[in-house]
DNA sequence: ACCCAGGTGGCCC
DNA sequence: GGGCCACATGGG
């Protein structure tokens, strides 16, 4: 894959527009993304389903909730004893640094922000990225499990650790946080589609660059 | 019954 | 800096 606008305009021709986050405010979409690691998604919309509708689903409403009824909120996308307490720290350190105030907390230089949250417990390279781009509406390219296996699958020369693919993808796009966020939600829906299930092949709208299909180079 | 899901952090070498 | 491992529920 050298040019990955070309990949771009074949997903988002074949697949349409995915309106990713798939939550309502920017706090919903740090819950999520922190619910949703290693997680399927039905499954955080249970536990966000819940929160909202007793209406407890903002940083007030965690912050002041006892850890047992968090941890019964969020069972349903696992590891939720972890999750819960992760969650509760992130939740306290926007309460008490940033007295819960999200636009004042992400107006600031988005490398101090990125390395605040990385300094969270339970925050690391893919939830950062995902609340800077999806809560915040920051340029910053989200890689996940899928860009990784997909771009292993369509081959080429480039390194695959997290840095090296997000810088990768950084330097050849426009710097425009619409498009990151649709791409990456793009890259999800393919993932889902194609690199997962068995018929790896079948129907992929990438056949035409993927080593694998038709006309790579492989 | 088994496998996986939009990861992260700790430990070891 | 890389290779394991625990963390845990719900759906195919």
């Amino acid at each position: 894959m050298d040019d990955p606008m070309k990949v771009y305009k074949l997903l988002l021709d074949a697949f349409g527009p995915q309106h990713w986050w798939p939550g309502d405010s920017p706090f919903e979409v740090i819950v999520g993304a922190i619910l949703t690691q290693q997680a399927a998604w039905r499954n955080v919309e249970l536990a966000i389903g819940a929160l909202k509708r007793d209406g407890r689903l903002d940083i007030e409403g965690i912050h002041l909730m006892k850890l047992p009824t968090l941890e019964r909120y969020v069972r349903p996308t696992g590891f939720y004893r972890q999750k819960a307490r992760r969650l509760r720290g992130v939740v306290r350190y926007l309460a008490t640094e940033w007295d819960g105030d999200l636009d004042a907390f992400f107006s600031r230089d988005v490398g101090i922000v990125r390395d605040e949250l990385l300094a969270l417990d339970g925050v690391g390279k893919e939830t950062a990225d995902s609340i800077l781009l999806y809560a915040a509406g920051k340029p910053i390219f989200v890689v996940d499990a899928y860009t990784r296996r997909i771009l292993e699958r369509l081959g080429g020369d480039i390194e695959l650790d997290y840095d090296s693919i997000q810088d990768y993808f950084t330097e050849r796009l426009p710097l425009d946080a619409g498009l990151f966020n649709e791409y990456h939600a793009l890259l999800v829906k393919l993932g889902k589609d194609h690199c997962r299930t068995k018929p790896v092949c079948e129907g992929c709208p990438l056949l035409s660059v993927c080593e694998f299909g038709g006309g790579g180079r492989g």
